[in-house]
DNA sequence: AAATATTTTGAATGATCGTTCAAAAAATGA
DNA sequence: TCATTTTTTGAACGATCATTCAAAATATTT
């Protein structure tokens, strides 16, 4: 059994990068081969197709940004402030220059009709991002509270991702999130 | 001057209807040929290329949902009540079977790389429609306020076009939106 | 070291892509 | 009606697409 050449985590995330920018149809196998390096045959032989490749891609996305999500959560000094630094960090990639939002929303869109599986796949992904904001605000709030307030945090952070593409700086963002979600700390200067 | 023999209002709404559920990238020239009943060298003679029957179908989407946005507005009984009627329209079409998003959000993400004039034209047309909302929110708030508060609308009907994807009912998204919005009157019967 | 198993190569396939264009059809102006 | 202009046709083009596969290279086992 001769090992793989290639590590996978690498190429997963070349792959990431090229299906964030251009989404499922603007990305071929021959541009995945240029990007990582492998022939075609490799990627065929290590994914299957170009379906595999790009599940392997979504859990790939999925599971670095629920790790960030989750070390974000704990790491602050409380819930509330944690959600604050999400919401934070959310809008100052809105205002980077290369700036492609993210690609669990795009795919939910771009493939809800052509490939549903795919679409249902990264919408899978979403929900889960949903239960982590869920069970963290349980730890401070009744569970039908926490419910909610997991609700509002995931559709303002939906929002963050569509407004980030028109919009050129943070401070409408935050003014309008802070009105959306009053019970966010978004104004202390530590947060 | 011969004229044209197709009416280019109905091959327009039929192509708004293909790139609306494919995408950009996901439609051919080829498919749209089918769906129109136009040849393919009719589709370039009226419209130059594929980019140019995109451009034309943008502006069509975002003339018709303009003229249902500023109808919906006037008629209803109060500006806040005309906003919370867009609301719930929006969080309708969410749950329906054949649900697809909205194109201009749709566009806006897929092509936000590999053809950013075309996401930017699609940027445009979102910002009028905060526009309307502005204009309209001005006359009865503060000016300051009124473009705060079409922000957040703006915000919330994005976050219920992708939140949209996910949801089965109304409920939890009437409820959230509630919850975001606290000054539309979304509770009442009569919007 | 030899035999075996696995990975990598990269050219080739047929399908589909966006686009072109000369010829045919249809509409207009005279 | 006839000449002219415009529209429509639809086959064809080269490029790119997802996928395949036999041969070569490499790793593992014996």
């Amino acid at each position: 059994m001769a090992k793989n050449r290639f590590e996978r985590q690498v190429v997963l995330d070349q792959a990431v990068d090229l299906f964030w920018q251009v989404g499922y149809g603007g990305c071929s196998i021959q541009k995945l081969s240029g990007v990582t390096g492998l022939q075609v045959g490799s990627l065929y032989h290590a994914f299957v197709n170009k379906e595999g490749l790009f599940r392997a891609v979504i859990s790939r996305y999925a599971e670095q940004s629920q790790t960030v999500l989750r070390d974000s959560l704990s790491a602050a000094p409380s819930i509330v402030q944690g959600v604050a630094r999400v919401l934070f960090s959310v809008m100052s990639q809105s205002c980077a220059r290369d700036y492609c939002g993210c690609l669990l929303i795009k795919t939910q869109l771009e493939l809800s009709i052509s490939a549903p599986d795919l679409s249902a796949l990264a919408t899978e992904k979403l929900q889960e991002n949903e239960v982590l904001y869920r069970k963290a605000l349980a730890e401070v709030y009744p569970v039908d509270e926490a419910e909610h307030k997991a609700r509002q945090v995931m559709m303002a952070i939906f929002a963050l991702r569509v407004y980030g593409y028109q919009s050129q700086s943070q401070t409408p963002m935050r003014e309008a999130v802070q009105a959306l979600l009053p019970w966010v700390p978004l104004a202390r200067e530590e947060v």
